[in-house]
DNA sequence: AGTGCCGGGGG
DNA sequence: CCCCCGGCACT
């Protein structure tokens, strides 16, 4: 299907390689001016299409259909223009995680697919047209290209050298487009997390735009709710600026990305994403459950609060950490997207009050509704929560330092922010997944639970 | 079945 | 109060 899908459109602007006036000797590159139908000169019969292309050297020739397919497919060194050009292959490669299927159509060439090069050419100038006649397709590729960006493949420099040597005022464009494209997949999880958790989590909370790792979500305010397509994108503003030199390097970036693309289709691209993300640093001691936005506030509140240390971080022997959690609210869509539940309020996005609620002793009705120990558990979350939790031993700080019970560090678990059970009963909350005396002492050691578990209330100790 | 804990009891 | 437990809601 492709074939059909492919050709016959537009493909003005579409770079194609061609055989110099010598033969394959020289082959050149060109682009395609324009593309008119001949019927009479049709040898066999059926009409064809000639295209006028206006070759790297300057000059203009006309080619027929099977002359332009035929170029591009027959010498493989010609094939880096094909794939300079549209980039076909690699989508297929890289396709892994979702939306496979379709792309897998753009991995075949076929002669025919000689006029794919135009997909990537809107990139430049030719776009418009093709994006009007042919946009579904091209979102798809452009997609596939986007998602595909990260992945090593040879294909981009073949790509680019080619372009430097025949574009000429098309190269700066090409290079702009390239600089400021895709937002582009797949972010290395840690790290950009990291890198960005730190800074704006210092300034004060910037609601939007950080994104997160892992979790992707397309909600592209148009539509979101496209179920099929596992895929998504992601692709978010923030990265934008570091991406490029770093990941992918320029060629493979394509696409897109461009404003002109977002006006010229009228499908919601997924790419400008906003994960958002934040970071927040709770206090797991028992009855506290103070919330600071970086972790040298927390690890200090606890160090001199409940540790009564004075000293500085210095003399901290790093027990602090088993007393704080670090929550990560992210604030896109995945919920949306995934839970398809219910759209995404704003006004979710403030982590403190869902902290908040529970952290009071537990008694007034609300306290766990957030699990720390089911990821995603809940259901129509508008927002989540990753927690970072360490230990959430806060019972007697002799006891579990030495005892050290479970020692599970670093557990990363996904909290929903929002009311949980809202939906369901009403009378009883969801109890509390979190670590209870119960199960972090066991039964045998029924005289190390908080009286509160003892007395079988809600726990104290390990209020989640 | 195991767990969390509300709502009630007894001292 | 302190301590304990029946029993329900959840997982």
């Amino acid at each position: 299907m492709h074939t059909r899908r492919l050709v016959k459109r537009s493909v003005i602007g579409s770079r194609v390689c061609a055989p110099g006036l010598t033969g394959d000797a020289a082959p050149l590159t060109g682009v395609i001016q324009a593309v008119k139908q001949d019927n009479r000169d049709a040898s066999t019969g059926h009409r064809r299409n000639v295209y006028t292309v206006l070759m790297q050297d300057g000059s203009v020739k006309e080619y027929s259909e099977e002359e332009i397919a035929q170029m591009t497919a027959k010498a493989p060194l010609k094939s880096s223009l094909k794939s300079t050009c549209n980039g076909g292959q690699r989508d297929g490669l890289t396709q892994g995680q979702n939306g496979g299927v379709q792309r897998g159509e753009a991995l075949s060439l076929s002669p025919e697919s000689t006029e794919e090069p135009r997909v990537l050419e809107h990139k430049r100038t030719g776009r418009a047209l093709e994006t009007e006649k042919d946009h579904t397709r091209s979102v798809s590729l452009l997609e596939q290209k986007r998602k595909v960006v990260s992945s090593s493949i040879d294909v981009p420099q073949a790509r680019k050298s080619e372009e430097e040597v025949d574009m000429d005022k098309v190269t700066a464009a090409m290079v702009l487009t390239s600089l400021s494209t895709s937002p582009l997949v797949r972010s290395p999880p840690v790290k950009v997390s990291e890198g960005l958790n730190g800074s704006w989590k210092d300034g004060g909370f910037t609601p939007s735009s950080y994104s997160s790792s892992g979790y992707w979500s397309w909600s592209a305010p148009s539509d979101q709710s496209n179920p099929s397509t596992p895929s998504p994108p992601l692709s978010a503003d923030s990265f934008k600026p570091f991406r490029m030199p770093s990941l992918s390097g320029p060629p493979d970036d394509n696409i897109d990305e461009h404003d002109g693309n977002s006006l010229l289709f009228d499908e919601p691209i997924p790419r400008k994403r906003k994960n958002s993300m934040k970071v927040m640093f709770k206090c797991l001691w028992k009855n506290c459950g103070k919330v600071l936005s970086t972790a040298a506030g927390i690890q200090r509140h606890i160090r001199t609060v409940h540790l009564g240390r004075n000293c500085d971080s210095e003399c901290s022997d790093g027990e602090e950490d088993f007393y704080y959690t670090e929550i990560k609210l992210n604030t896109d869509s995945v919920a949306d997207g995934l839970s398809s539940l219910s759209p995404v309020s704003p006004s979710v996005l403030s982590p403190p009050p869902a902290l908040d609620q529970r952290q009071p002793d537990g008694t007034n009705g609300t306290k766990s509704e957030s699990s720390s120990s089911t990821p995603l558990s809940r259901s129509a979350p508008s927002a989540l929560y990753l927690v970072h939790t360490d230990h959430a031993y806060q019972a007697s700080p002799t006891h579990s330092r030495t005892q050290g019970f479970g020692e599970q560090r670093s557990q990363t678990i996904a909290v929903l922010s929002s009311p949980p059970r809202a939906a369901g009963s009403l009378s009883r909350k969801s109890r509390g997944e979190g670590k209870k005396c119960r199960k972090v002492y066991g039964m045998e050691n029924r005289d190390m639970w908080c009286t509160a578990c003892r007395w079988k209330k809600a726990c104290q100790r390990f209020v989640d």
